[in-house]
DNA sequence: TATTGTTATACTCTATAACTATA
DNA sequence: TATAGTTATAGAGTATAACAATA
């Protein structure tokens, strides 16, 4: 990196962005983390059931996907959601070894809830910046995923 | 926030800066996670070598404060950093309970080797920023670890 | 009593790989 | 053989809390 704030010549922590990226994230999400605990679910959980709000349907191997994890780790979130009567599975028509994954209706409505609460968290944790700030890191981040490749979510 | 991807009302993954945050977060550092495995070292371990390699000297409690981890959780990172012969401890003379923690020889050339690791990681994921996109990018992170009170570096 | 460092325990998250049932 | 989903196992990372030694 073109900044060098110590004299040591050699870099120190606070020199890579990667460093502030890596802070400024945890403390974003350790803060909706926490946030979620009000509804007793895990971050990882309020992404897979906002990709089935979007989809309507969808695989665990797409849902794995789509998140890039693993259809293991999927499947463990896939029966906590379930467990809590959110998310109810039947099997394909067209291909008896997969699954179709739908919300219930108890999971429509608990979307939004979730929603509400990741905009609550969104706004408190970003309003030091200006409108032109956010939309500025914006920018900055979705450039930052296309180039270098994002496969997947990558929740955690 | 103010932007909305999608036309149901309910605010989308990609709606939260947060989500973006913890996305290229969580590339960048699983990039840098794995550029350390070639010295055998965890993210944790960097971060506290460099905080000793410019303090010379500290307790664990400093560097628990340091990292925003217990004590505990420091004591396992200052185990396997001793065990590699890159920190050394001793009594502190003023209080029986306290020790001191100090960078071997050997990691004293570990540190320069580890932060070349880090410089590359870095330059790379960021590369496609132009210099004035990457400055703006420390700057806004850096004002959002200050108006959010950021405690510790809390690593992972 | 309070603090330092250690340790036992537990929990969360996730990967790997073996397994079954289909295809 | 290949794929979908499940599950057993393991490992990383961290917290909590109890502990011994010292202040």
């Amino acid at each position: 990196m073109e900044t060098r704030f110590n004299s040591s010549g050699v870099a120190g922590l606070e020199d890579h962005l990667g460093y502030w990226m890596r802070r400024v994230s945890n403390q974003v999400s350790g803060g909706f983390a926490r946030a979620l605990e009000e509804r007793e679910t895990a971050v990882a959980e309020w992404v897979l059931l906002r990709l089935l709000f979007e989809r309507e349907e969808a695989s665990p191997a797409e849902l794995a996907q789509a998140m890039g994890m693993t259809r293991g780790a999927v499947s463990k979130i896939v029966a906590k959601v379930q467990a809590k009567d959110w998310v109810v599975s039947s099997e394909d028509p067209e291909d008896g070894r997969a699954l179709r994954l739908r919300l219930t209706r108890k999971g429509q409505r608990v979307v939004p809830e979730l929603a509400e609460i990741a905009d609550r968290n969104d706004t408190q944790f970003f309003r030091c910046l200006s409108r032109k700030e956010r939309a500025e890191l914006r920018r900055l981040l979705v450039k930052l995923t296309e180039c270098n490749e994002i496969r997947g979510i990558a929740v955690e």
